[in-house]
RNA sequence: GUCCUCGUAGCUCAGUAGGAUAGAGCGUAGGAUUCCUAAUCCUAAGGCCACAGGUUCGAUUCCUGUCGGGGACACCA
C-alpha cells in the first residue's frame, strides 16, 4: 500500500505491517467450532443426498456454540429447529435423525437431543488435546482467521488537528481504532490504518497566529511578550484583524516557532531605524509560517503515537487533497448525478442562533440517503468546508480500493455520522460501505476524585503525561477494558492498583504466572525437558480433570471469540475473555494449594509434570496471543 | 423540536450475527496461607435484563412507542 500523500511533512512511515512475525497462512489454522460445523453440514448434505432432506436448504441460520451449562455436552446446534420447517418435520424428530447420524464425524463421541431441539454433542477427549497441541504449534498466530479473506480494510483514528500535543482525549479513539486495526488483521483481514490530517482549516490559521507571535517573541522577547495581552491586542489590531485572538498559547509552540527562525531566518519581519522588529502583513508570512507551523505539530503527534505504540500507514493531508483538485472533482463528480444543488436550508432548532441568516449555498442532497437535512459544500467566503474535503478524502479512500472503511470518532461527532455515511454511498456509487465508531468521553480521576482540567489554565493532561504516569500498556489495555460507546472513568490510582479488580494487572499476572511455574520447575526437576517439543510430544491423559477440561475448553474458543469480536467491530471483548481465561486459570493453579497432588510440578511424576506444563504453556500463549491484538507486550514477571 | 447513544445485582460493568436455569468484579456474610507468587482461590446472599406492545417454536438480544441519563444539531473541525 502506498502513501498518498508525501509531499513535504508527509515521510511515509513503513509499509503496513502484517501483524507480529507472520504470514497470514490461511492453511495452518485451527477452530474446533469451525471444524465440528463443517463436519455438521457434511452429515445435512449426506442426508439430503439420501433424500432425508430436501435440496436447497438454507444453512445460514445453523450455528455450533459452546452451550453455557456444562451439563449439555461439549457443543450444542439449534440445527433441528432452524431447519425443521424446510424439511417440513417437526424440530425434535429431526433432531432425532440428526443425532443418530452425527457421531459419523471423528470429532463427535455422542450426540443427544434436549429442549426444544438443541442437539447436545460430547466430543472425543482427543479432540481437546489436539487443541492443546495445535496451540503449542502455532503459537501466538493462534487464533488466527481468515475469515476476512483478505478484504481490503481501512480504519481511520486519531486524526486530530494538528496543532498540539495528544491529550487524553484523544487517547481513546487512538488505543480503540489501533485496537481495532489489530483485531482486523488477526481475522484475516488486509487493514490500512490512517490518519487524516486536517492543516487546511481556520484552526491551522490560529495556529499560524500564534506560531508568528511565538516567532516574534524570539527576535524580541520584552516586545512581544506572550503574557502582553496589550502587545498581542496592538498587534492583531495592526495586522487588520482586530477579532483575531492567540487561541493557541502553549509552550509546545516554541520550537516551532526556533524552526521558522531556523528556516526563514528574519525574512518574515522587518526592522525599524532603531533596530526594532516589526511584524511585516499577515500576506507575507501566514502561508510560510502554517506550513512549518504543521510539519511540527504532526511531528510532535507522531511521536505522541509512538510512545503509545501506534504508527499509523497513511496519513492524509487535508491541504493536498484540496490542493491537487480532488474536492473540485469530486464535487462536479456528484453535481453529475444531480447530488449537489444550490439552495437556502431551513434555519436550525432547538438553539438559538443570533447570527442567523437565510443564505444560498451550495448544498449536498444527503437526505437522500437518510441524513435529516442537506450539508452545506462552500462556506460563504466560497473555500470549502471540511465535509466537502472530507468527501472527497473518502472517496479517495474508495479509489484506492477500500469498499469497507471505518472511522472512530469521539461522541461529539455523532451529528456528523449520517452526512459522511451518506456521502461515502453518493461517492462511490453505493460500493463502499463506512461504519463508524463513536468513543465516549474518558473522565479522569485520581482516587475517586475527578481531576480538574482545563485548556485555558494549561493543566490538561497530554497523553505523555498519561504514558509517563501509568505506563503505555495500562494505558492501551484499560481504555479497551469497556465497549467504546460507553463513558469510561480512568482513576490514575486504581489502575495501577494490583487486585482482582485491576483487569490490567490481572491478566498480566496470570501471564507472569505461567513463568514463574516455569522457573520453578526448572529449580526442582532441572532435568525435565521442557523444550517445545517435549511439550508437543507429552502424554496428556493427566488433564482429563474438569479443571483441566475447563482450562482447554475456554482455550478452544479463542478463535472464535476472535471471529466474532472482529465481526462486531469490538475489541473489548477481547479483554473480557483474557480475563475469564485468567480467572480459570487462577483457579486451576490454586488448587494445587488445597490438594498437592494437583500442583504442576511433581518431581517424582515427570509424566503428569509435562503434560501439565504443555497445559501453562498453552495458557501463556493464549494470554500472549490476545494481548498482541491490544498492542500490548505480556509481562513475565511482576515487579 | 429532530437525530445519535446508553438503561442488566446495592455499586462498576460484561453478555445478545434470537437459544436451555442471565454472568463477573467491588461491596456484604463466611472460609482457605507448614503450599509451585494469598498480587490468589472457594462458598453464600443479591435480578420483572427501564416500561409497554410487536415479530416467532423461543426476545435481555430484532422492530415500534413511552420514560430516564449523556451527546449532537448552517457558513468549526
Amino acid at each position: 500500500m502506498p502513501n498518498v500523500c508525501t509531499d513535504g511533512y508527509f515521510t511515509p512511515n513503513d509499509p503496513p505491517r502484517l501483524g507480529p512475525a507472520r504470514q497470514n497462512t490461511k492453511s495452518d489454522i485451527m477452530n474446533i467450532f469451525r471444524d465440528v460445523k463443517t463436519d455438521l453440514v457434511r452429515i445435512l448434505e449426506t442426508m439430503v443426498a439420501k433424500g432425508i432432506l430436501p435440496d436447497g436448504l438454507d444453512l445460514s441460520r445453523v450455528t455450533v456454540e459452546s452451550p453455557k451449562e456444562r451439563a449439555h455436552g461439549d457443543m450444542a446446534t439449534n440445527a433441528a429447529m432452524v431447519l425443521c420447517k424446510q424439511a417440513g418435520m417437526k424440530p425434535r424428530d429431526l433432531a432425532d435423525i440428526l443425532a443418530k447420524a452425527l457421531p459419523d464425524s471423528d470429532l463427535i463421541a455422542s450426540a443427544e437431543i434436549a429442549g426444544p431441539g438443541f442437539i447436545n454433542m460430547r466430543l472425543k477427549e482427543s479432540v481437546w488435546f489436539d487443541v492443546l497441541r495445535g496451540i503449542l504449534r502455532l503459537n501466538t498466530a493462534y487464533g488466527d482467521s481468515d475469515m476476512g479473506t483478505g478484504t481490503k480494510v481501512n480504519v481511520e483514528y486519531v486524526s486530530a488537528n494538528p496543532t498540539g500535543p495528544l491529550h487524553i482525549g484523544h487517547a481513546r479513539g487512538a488505543v480503540v481504532g489501533d485496537a481495532l486495526a489489530g483485531l482486523l488483521l488477526k481475522a484475516g483481514y488486509d487493514v490500512c490504518k490512517e490518519y487524516w490530517v486536517n492543516d487546511a482549516g481556520s484552526q491551522i490559521d490560529s495556529l499560524g497566529w500564534a506560531v508568528y507571535w511565538r516567532y516574534l517573541e524570539l527576535l524580541d522577547p520584552k516586545a512581544y511578550a506572550i503574557t502582553d495581552e496589550d502587545a498581542i491586542k496592538a498587534f492583531t489590531v495592526e495586522m487588520g484583524a482586530p477579532d483575531r485572538e492567540l487561541e493557541y498559547r502553549g509552550e509546545y509552540l516554541i520550537p516551532a516557532a526556533q524552526a521558522v527562525l531556523d528556516t526563514f531566518g528574519e525574512s518574515l519581519i522587518s526592522r525599524g531605524a532603531d533596530g526594532a522588529v516589526k511584524p511585516v502583513p499577515v500576506s507575507q508570512w501566514l502561508d510560510p509560517i502554517r506550513l512549518v507551523a504543521v510539519e511540527k505539530m504532526l511531528d510532535l503527534i507522531k511521536a505522541d503515537l509512538a510512545v503509545m505504540g501506534i504508527v499509523q500507514d497513511v496519513f492524509t493531508s487535508e491541504r493536498d487533497i484540496i490542493q491537487s483538485g480532488k474536492v473540485d472533482s469530486v464535487l462536479s463528480y456528484l453535481k453529475e448525478k444531480d447530488m449537489v444543488y444550490r439552495g437556502i436550508l431551513e434555519p436550525p432548532k432547538g438553539q438559538k442562533l443570533d447570527d442567523w441568516e437565510p443564505r444560498e449555498q451550495t448544498l449536498f442532497r444527503s437526505t437522500q440517503f437518510g441524513d435529516d437535512v442537506d450539508r452545506p459544500l462552500q462556506k460563504s467566503d466560497g473555500s470549502w468546508t471540511y465535509f466537502a474535503s472530507d468527501i472527497a478524502y473518502h472517496r479517495e479512500k474508495y479509489l484506492r480500493g477500500f469498499k469497507r472503511q471505518i472511522n472512530v470518532w469521539g461522541a461529539d461527532h455523532g451529528g456528523y455520522v449520517k452526512r459522511m455515511q451518506a456521502a461515502v454511498q453518493a461517492a462511490s456509487q453505493g460500493e463502499a460501505a463506512l461504519t463508524i465508531k463513536l468513543c465516549q468521553m474518558v473522565r479522569l480521576l485520581d482516587k475517586g476524585e475527578p481531576m480538574k482540567m482545563s485548556k485555558r489554565a494549561g493543566n490538561f493532561v497530554t497523553l505523555r503525561d498519561l504514558e509517563a504516569a501509568v505506563g503505555k500498556d495500562v494505558v492501551r489495555f484499560y481504555l479497551l477494558t469497556r465497549k467504546p460507546d460507553a463513558p469510561l472513568d480512568f482513576d490514575l490510582t486504581a489502575v495501577k492498583e494490583q487486585s482482582r479488580d485491576n483487569m490490567v494487572f490481572y491478566v498480566q499476572y496470570a501471564h507472569a504466572r505461567t513463568h514463574s511455574v516455569f522457573r520453578m520447575a526448572d529449580e526442582q526437576m532441572p532435568d525435565l525437558d521442557v523444550s517445545d517439543a517435549a511439550l508437543a510430544a507429552a502424554d496428556l491423559a493427566a488433564l482429563s480433570g474438569p479443571a483441566e477440561e475447563q482450562l482447554l475448553r475456554l482455550m478452544a474458543e479463542w478463535p472464535r471469540i476472535v471471529e466474532s469480536a472482529a465481526e462486531a467491530e469490538e475489541p473489548h471483548r477481547i479483554a473480557y475473555y483474557l480475563y475469564d481465561l485468567a480467572s480459570t486459570f487462577h483457579g486451576w493453579w490454586t488448587q494445587g494449594r488445597e490438594d498437592t497432588a494437583l500442583r504442576v510440578i511433581h518431581p517424582e511424576e515427570p509424566d503428569v509434570t509435562q503434560a501439565r506444563l504443555a497445559l501453562v504453556m498453552a495458557v501463556r500463549i493464549v494470554i500472549a496471543s490476545g494481548l498482541s491484538v491490544f498492542g500490548v507486550q505480556p509481562r513475565n514477571e511482576l515487579n
